[in-house]
DNA sequence: GGTTACATGTAACTAGTTACATGATTAG
DNA sequence: CTAATCATGTAACTAGTTACATGTAACC
């Protein structure tokens, strides 16, 4: 899933590894966590895959191939405007290329879909088309129906020797759930609404 | 945290491995999901670290120490009215020992905090005593408050580039995230007004 | 000139998972 | 007799984590 981060992140712009780490927890708040022990071996894995590629690293090699008509000063003075206030050190800034896109187009439609993939691809699903998106959201109320059912089973099983606590959490957790799928049904009619044109293939929803 | 729900499942009753997994989906729904994988590993380095015991194994060893007084007859009887309508095949009963109580209490009180270990310590929270239960219930507290802040930083952060899908979710986690607060707070006066001798030493709460 | 923040990476560990291997017992 | 279920266990893999190792650049 930290694939799916990255690469959704760098779709947005170039960035370095560092960087990316920055962003995500700026732009995720509280659901991605992502630490540099998995972070770099990550990066190190898209780019032997072709999913990323470096296109600027550490004072040396040149983002643009130099056609040699800069003089050692006017390139000093460039690399000093591209990098910013800080100067790159010694980091490797990462770009997505096109097979890398089509990993997150790949990552984005897979269908596992536990808390945390499902926030993170809702997270990046724009980049995905319109259809993706709704069956992201439809696959995901599933599983929250069939877990708001084996909740409600459980609950039920257990009517006579009732523990105030673990009762306490199953009810909780069957409105939250409940919550979770009204939420969901009104962002896949929003979904729904806003592109006309592909009619409801996949789910046949309900008609009006 | 597998050890917690085999514990937690053992304190109440004993019971063999095969028995263990089924009882616990059953009783904990969709916040369990106990593995073969991760069971039997789990309960070997239990039995090691002396926290369970078998108390009986596959049709050989007896439960309770024979006096030899039994002829082989009597003894395939008393062993058939012992393993109930099924019978033992092959299988091995656990019980929890005192050191293995005291494990409990240790996991029930550790102060690690996601979403899936407190979910579980709370199933099991009635084997340790009041204050630790208050204890845990205000370290989520803690935990969710933190996680709140920071998705409304997060939410902030970025009023300007709002991307649609990320914005809805990171205001439904808000949502969420407050129910989920206010149902805690209704847990703690509960747990406080249930033992008024303790008195709140551990936070110094709200005086009335 | 020392502390803090930037920047990249590796090694060992954690806490599981799935798939495999084996075999007993029972229901139809 | 054969299929399903009961029952235990191992091996290889997954997807991360924390701690370590190293070094640079900016700030005061």
């Amino acid at each position: 899933m930290i694939e799916l981060a990255i690469l959704g992140c760098l779709k947005e712009s170039t960035r370095h590894g560092y960087e990316l780490k920055k962003h995500l927890r700026e732009i995720l708040g509280p659901l991605s966590r992502v630490s540099f022990g998995s972070l770099y071996p990550a990066l190190g894995r898209l780019e032997r895959s072709g999913a990323v590629r470096v296109v600027e690293a550490g004072g040396m090699s040149s983002p643009i191939p130099m056609t040699g008509s800069l003089t050692g000063e006017a390139a000093a003075f460039r690399r000093a405007r591209l990098r910013g206030p800080r100067g790159p050190r010694n980091r490797k800034v990462y770009s997505i290329t096109p097979a890398g896109e089509e990993r997150l187009v790949a990552l984005l439609a897979d269908p596992s879909d536990d808390d945390r993939s499902f926030s993170l691809k809702l997270a990046f699903c724009r980049w995905s088309d319109p259809d993706a998106r709704v069956a992201l959201l439809e696959r995901r109320r599933a599983t929250l129906e069939q877990r708001l059912a084996e909740t409600r089973r459980a609950i039920e099983a257990r009517r006579a020797r009732v523990d105030r606590y673990l009762h306490s959490l199953m009810e909780h957790d069957t409105d939250s759930t409940q919550r979770d799928i009204a939420w969901l049904d009104h962002l896949i009619a929003t979904e729904r609404s806003s592109h006309r044109n592909t009619r409801d293939a996949t789910t046949g929803g309900p008609r009006p």
